[in-house]
Formats: structure tokens, C-alpha cells, sequence
DNA sequence: TCCAGATTTGGACTAATTCTAAAAACCTCG
DNA sequence: CGAGGTTTTTAGAATTAGTCCAAATCTGGA
């Protein structure tokens, strides 16, 4: 299905600047923050305002086309992948990988105390191997 | 220990407003934000400047005496419990909740693909329950 | 075509955080 | 104690990410 598609299908009406928008950041692996779309699609469509890309990407992720993550401070960023996934994060150059669900299963959750969860996901951090084969305990990142 | 103490331990020089932010934030269990411990710190240190409490926090985190964490957009507050834990964040309130490292025991992860993982933790979205017990499948919040 | 509503725009605005340069506090040694 | 050097604190300016806004532009339907 092509992104201006999927935008009519969720009841967007696929302008332009939100086609353009769509394009890149529906389909990227990169989770990108808000400035990294704004930069893309300039690329294509240098006269997309800041302000339509926030809202085009807001609108996206009211309408569940597109996932919103905060994973290291001061980093709102950007995730297509809609399936339940992991997350890790390379402490070094600070990309984010996502992880399979089922590479690490967690005992199921369906609730804790007297909450209902709706969603979780495991958060790792670490560092490309080079060589050297330790294995650490994880701890949290509280 | 005594806040002072743990601050000379770490290799920090106990100043007045140090020991001061150190007091409340090494104690607490609200996950406060930055400015929120400014807050507290003016009521018993009205003449702290916002640089001094930034300053001091990461002081705190790089000695390892504090903890940052992002679990929400645009909020990074700050965890004095060093254990390995994981977070519930309570969609309707916002509030930060610490869930004991053995509340969820996750199949150890000692590497990933060619990662080496330092650390990790489970993060969990959810609301307080009020009498439906209805249970849902865990999903990423990527 | 014309209109009402939807969308986009640039710029002002805000909040959180960092930076900066000067002032204050604090050691240490004589 | 008192000078001199280092560390810490301070106020405010600067930066960054993001939001808000009113005006201009676009759009689909009658």
C-alpha cells in the first residue's frame, strides 16, 4: 500500500507535505527525531514548514500509523515498526536497534499491582562487541 | 550514611547547596525533574541558582550516585534507587513507579546479536485498575 | 466558479537545559 | 591572619526542541 494510501485509509488527507512526510517516515528504519524528518523532507519539498512536519507527525501517531519513543534524554524519535518490539540502544554511537518481541520473552505481564498494562517493552543498552566475549548481569537504567 | 558523607565518598566537595540537592535527591522517591528539585531545594536554600542544581545532579550521575531516567516525552527525571529495577509509568498520571527487579524476571540477556549488553530494564504503560480485569497483550511502545 | 473548511506557513513564544563570565567561597602556605 | 590559586556558585544570556498563532493558501463540493 502506497504511504498517501494508508494516510486516506486513517482519514488523513494526503496533501502534499504529508505524502512527503509519510514517505520518508513511514518507511525508515532510522528512528529519526522530529529535525532528522524536517531535514529529509526538505530534501524533496524544501518549502515544508517546521510546523507541518510536527503536526504531520503528531497526526500519525493519533491515528497509530506511526510510533513516538523516548529513549535517551532530550531524544523524541520515530518508529514505523508498529509490531511489538524490543528496543536497544548502541551506548556508544547512540543508534537504536529494534529486537525481535520474541528474542527476549518476557514472562507474560497482564498485570502488576493494581494496574492493568497496556504495553511494555525492554530497553537495553550496551555497546558492539569487539572481540572480547564477557557477559554482564543487566541492570536497570533507573 | 549521611549525604555529606557519601558526597565526600564519591570524590565531591560537600558544599552547602550540594549537600542541600543531595538531601532531598538522593532520598526521594518521586522521580523528581530538575526543576523540581530546584523547588525543594529553594524552600530550605532560597538562594540556589537552576545552574547549581543542573550542575549538581550531573555530578550525581556521573559519580554513580544517581540515576537518569526518560520515560516520558520531554521529562527526564532522576532515580536515586541503584538497584537493578524496572519502571511502571501511569499513563493517566504521568507518575513513575519502581517495580522490583524480581517482579519480572526477563531470560537473561547476556548478549544480543554482537552487543554486549551493560544494562537493561522493562518498561511498563499502564492505568490503575478500577474493578474490570480485562488483560491485554504486551506492546512495544517504540 | 465560489465558499467554507482544512491545511500550511513563518515567526513569535515557551520550557528545559546549557553556557558563560564574573563574583564568592574555600583551601593552603607562609 | 592574608595572599594567591583553585573550586564553586551565580545571574543571565544562549540554545534547543517543540508549540502556538493568525494570516495566507489550498481544496472539494455545490
Amino acid at each position: 500500500m502506497t504511504p498517501s494510501e494508508r494516510l486516506r485509509q486513517s482519514g488523513i488527507r494526503p496533501s502534499a507535505q504529508r505524502v512527503a512526510v509519510a514517505d520518508y517516515v513511514l518507511s525508515t528504519r532510522e528512528h529519526p527525531s522530529a529535525d532528522q524528518v524536517w531535514q529529509r523532507v526538505r530534501e524533496r519539498f524544501p518549502a515544508v514548514s517546521r510546523a507541518t512536519v510536527y503536526n504531520t507527525l503528531h497526526l500519525l501517531v493519533e491515528r497509530g500509523l506511526l510510533k513516538e519513543c523516548v529513549l535517551t534524554p532530550g531524544h523524541v524519535v520515530f518508529d514505523p515498526k508498529l509490531e511489538p518490539h524490543h528496543h536497544l540502544v548502541d551506548a556508544e554511537s547512540g543508534e537504536i536497534h529494534d529486537l525481535p518481541w520474541d528474542a527476549i520473552r518476557v514472562p507474560d505481564v497482564g498485570r502488576i499491582a493494581d494496574f492493568e498494562i497496556d504495553e511494555y517493552q525492554v530497553v537495553l543498552r550496551g555497546r558492539r562487541e569487539r572481540g572480547r566475549r564477557s557477559r554482564r548481569r543487566g541492570t536497570s537504567n533507573s
